[in-house]
DNA sequence: GCCCAGGTGTTTC
DNA sequence: GAAACACATGGG
């Protein structure tokens, strides 16, 4: 995939509509990093809603920070995310991926470290694949990675641009290929994604005024 | 009651 | 690799 190819072409045509269309949305909505990396096992195959209400408990407990999320162990942990789903899943997987943080020195640690060193120690973590790490490497410690979620492919589906069977390295693959290597960007255009899925996407043939209709 | 939602690990072929 | 299944809650 190079910046010639005609699908580079379209996917920096998505990116200027949705620019034009949604302008900047100061994504991912959380306050701290560590919130960040919290919401992005929690949010695993769920919609927001429940994560919302299983981190405002842990905040209103004082529990949003990383010593206090390890004291608790996963039986005191899964009641308190019950809302998100897969309370016990989720419970392990938050502890490991916190405990791996933890033994890097932090979110101050994780920033002094490359980003494929990150990358590949995040998928080495039970209970963190590609999207997770690539959120946290984005949304956390704002690395220019782009996230492939149900949102990105279901825009792409619905448009063309994307026949369903793509693995995530390979979308993943085109947007670097397309797109200049940049968090900013590729924050911004990912949370456009999620904005066009929510209020266009989701009805079977194109809603009318689709900023991405006629497409390719 | 059924299906889906900002995935991932395990098992099986 | 890829498909089938478990994990579990809340909303439409």
């Amino acid at each position: 995939m190079t910046a010639t190819d005609p699908s580079a072409r379209t996917l920096r045509a998505v990116h200027r509509r949705l620019e034009r269309a949604f302008g900047p949305r100061h994504w991912w909505p959380a306050d701290t990093p560590l919130e960040v990396i919290v919401g992005t096992v929690l949010t695993q195959n769920t919609s927001w809603r429940g994560v919302e209400l299983a981190i405002s408990r842990l905040r209103a407990r004082r529990l949003l920070a990383l010593a206090p999320l390890l004291r608790l162990t996963p039986g005191r942990l899964a009641p308190l995310i019950r809302p998100a789903g897969c309370p016990n899943v989720k419970a392990r997987r938050l502890a490991n991926v916190l405990r791996w943080v933890r033994a890097r020195g932090g979110i101050a640690g994780l920033r002094r470290r490359p980003t494929a060193e990150l990358r590949a120690g995040l998928l080495s973590v039970n209970g963190v694949g590609p999207e997770t790490a690539d959120s946290i490497l984005l949304y956390a410690l704002d690395r220019p990675v782009f996230v492939v979620d149900a949102y990105t492919r279901r825009v792409l589906g619905r448009h063309g641009l994307a026949t369903g069977r793509e693995s995530y390295a390979e979308l993943q693959a085109r947007f670097h290929a397309a797109l200049p290597r940049r968090a900013r960007l590729y924050n911004e255009l990912h949370a456009r994604f999620v904005a066009l899925a929510k209020r266009h996407c989701r009805a079977r043939p194109l809603c009318a005024g689709c900023p991405l209709a006629g497409l390719s």
